[in-house]
DNA sequence: TTCCGGTATGAAAACGTTGTCAAGTTCGTT
DNA sequence: AACGAACTTGACAACGTTTTCATACCGGAA
């Protein structure tokens, strides 16, 4: 591996003019930069982008920490993350925290001490002081999926709210009168947002969801499979059900579909995330789509702008993108 | 952030002592030594990476190259290499080589000017010649899940053949005659040699698989809907499929689902990889497991040895990782 | 007492960069 | 002809480590 020194060498000048050429900065006449990117070419010399961080604190890498890993949500995250990262030049090293504090707290640690230019957290415990503490580090963090509440630190979020509303007044719309809910966990402000939208939105609609329609569960089709059998169990089912994620409603499309209930002819069924197997299943899913494309560009956005510009702050601490809705097999109009 | 001069400052020792006690290596008195770490403790100090990796060339990072990243199977190996990495104290930096030979090149160059300790590919496209120019810089690397055909560079891959084989087997025994099989692409090493595995003890048991049900295809979903109505075009239909992949058999899953065709009951169906999804769809898919943390587990372990012992050699370049199945819905016997 | 081997420590060089500073050059202006 | 301004270049000090190498100390053997 070729050093700075070795293309100085072979080129005939110092070793701060092969750094001026490389790093494309200041004056250099152009015999002497081509003379000099032709023994680069030539030797194939990549900068030490250890002794570049080392000495100018901007080693072209962020850190992207993530509660789980085998999840199309955070795989899809995974991709673009590492989309963006690689448009602007920058490397990416990711962590899987589990949803564990202690898991978190080692994560960020490890990334402080590799000295990353700047910190993408998917989903922090709501608990956790983390961002604070990286904050106070003077590194950009931007937290994405899952907002927090704070008055410095940049979060982005589906709107969620607003997708409540929008499956609400599609069920509404579809003359659906017993209506059903399966959220994630309470705790989580999303799930909370979320469910407020849509509970508000029918409520206004003249339809009020039945307690025992109202069902928490957690995000994996394990809890949809747990809340479908739970709603199985009632006297009657309801007409159509959201679930807050599209593995909830494979779960509860799953045991219907074991206990001989038709979606959507008996049931009609919408998801959310729209991952990948929302359209391998039969029937293939109504789902509300988020952009997590979007969540990652302007992720990376934010962080470009902080480091050019150390006292850049976002116009809004929270935003939140919207939603829409993809329309396929499991929904059903009454009317 | 402070420094280990912070350190040595505030507990009055030399900088040399400090960097003796965190690496937990020399001889210092047990008085000093407590001394120093009380500071540690106290500060939150932990040693600059890049600069340990400038200095002593190794910065605890390895580099992982996947060729897709939004897809169950590449989301478990990142799972477990993230796990394992952990596990040995490793930070892992992720790229997506997109199967592309010219962001495979990118993303390598990029690791090797960050100067990480290893690399772990999954999957090089067959003609590169960039794990030899790796090789040539001294770097341990391995290649998981698609093995090369190398003297060298240590690959682990399922036993392709034998999972084959098994499959061929369950079929018999289960008094399947008319069989059929859709592949990935040919080119592909680990197809031809499941293929082969499949196809030659079919033979041994006195079944030939037609032509016409022997489809080539890709590894996804979208392969898998375009071979099923190409079989449903045929005159007749095997009474038993087996498809390379998980992602594969659901399309098919799907198509004939659409088409009235029952599984099992009119033709059975067996994927592989056991993906999450395999057990979510109704029926529930019979799959060949491969052990992706069997694979990162003994990636790291060369790895590992080669970084310790830099004439460290694996017994044998190539590891086949046994498989096996897991019996679900969408497989029934004939007789 | 003298000397020697081991142990505990510190000073200083190196790793590969970037950035500051100073020193030449060149060229246009007065 | 003289004087700056602007441009081009190189020396050198960092950045935070690890790793020699040297030094000081201590106790035991001769």
């Amino acid at each position: 591996m070729p050093s700075i020194r070795d293309v100085a060498r072979l080129a005939g000048v110092s070793i701060s003019t092969v750094s001026r050429v490389v790093s494309g900065s200041a004056n250099v006449e152009k015999s002497t930069r081509d003379r000099v990117l032709q023994v680069v070419e030539e030797t194939g010399y990549r900068p030490n982008l250890n002794a570049r961080s080392l000495r100018s604190r901007s080693g072209q890498l962020v850190g992207l920490a993530l509660p789980k890993i085998v999840h199309d949500t955070f795989a899809t995250i995974i991709h673009h993350a590492e989309k963006e990262a690689n448009r602007m030049g920058y490397g990416l090293i990711i962590g899987n925290t589990n949803d564990d504090p202690e898991r978190e707290r080692a994560f960020i640690q490890d990334l402080l001490a590799r000295h990353v230019d700047a910190i993408i957290f998917s989903r922090v415990s709501d608990a956790s002081h983390l961002p604070d503490r990286v904050r106070e580090r003077g590194l950009p963090i931007v937290v994405i999926d899952r907002g927090i509440e704070h008055d410095s630190i940049p979060s982005i979020e589906t709107d969620n709210y607003g997708a409540g509303k929008m499956v609400a007044n599609m069920f509404l719309q579809g003359g659906h009168r017993r209506i059903a809910t399966v959220t994630g966990p309470q705790i989580v402000k999303l799930v909370r947002d979320r469910d407020r939208g849509f509970l508000e939105t029918l409520e206004k609609g003249g339809v009020t969801v039945a307690p025992e329609y109202h069902v928490e569960s957690n995000f994996e089709y394990e809890g949809g499979v747990l809340a479908g059998k739970q709603l199985l169990e009632l006297e009657s089912l309801p007409t159509a059900i959201w679930a807050q994620s599209d593995m909830i409603a494979v779960g509860l499309l799953k045991v219907f579909q074991a206990a001989g209930v038709r979606v959507p002819d008996d049931v009609s069924l919408v998801g959310m995330d729209n991952v990948p197997v929302s359209k391998m299943v039969t029937p293939a899913l109504t789902s509300v789509d988020q952009s997590f494309e979007e969540f990652c560009r302007r992720a990376f956005y934010i962080i470009h702008e902080q480091l050019e510009d150390p006292t850049y702050q976002p116009p809004e601490t929270l935003v939140q993108i919207p939603s829409s809705i993809v329309i396929r097999e499991s929904f059903r109009n009454l009317t």
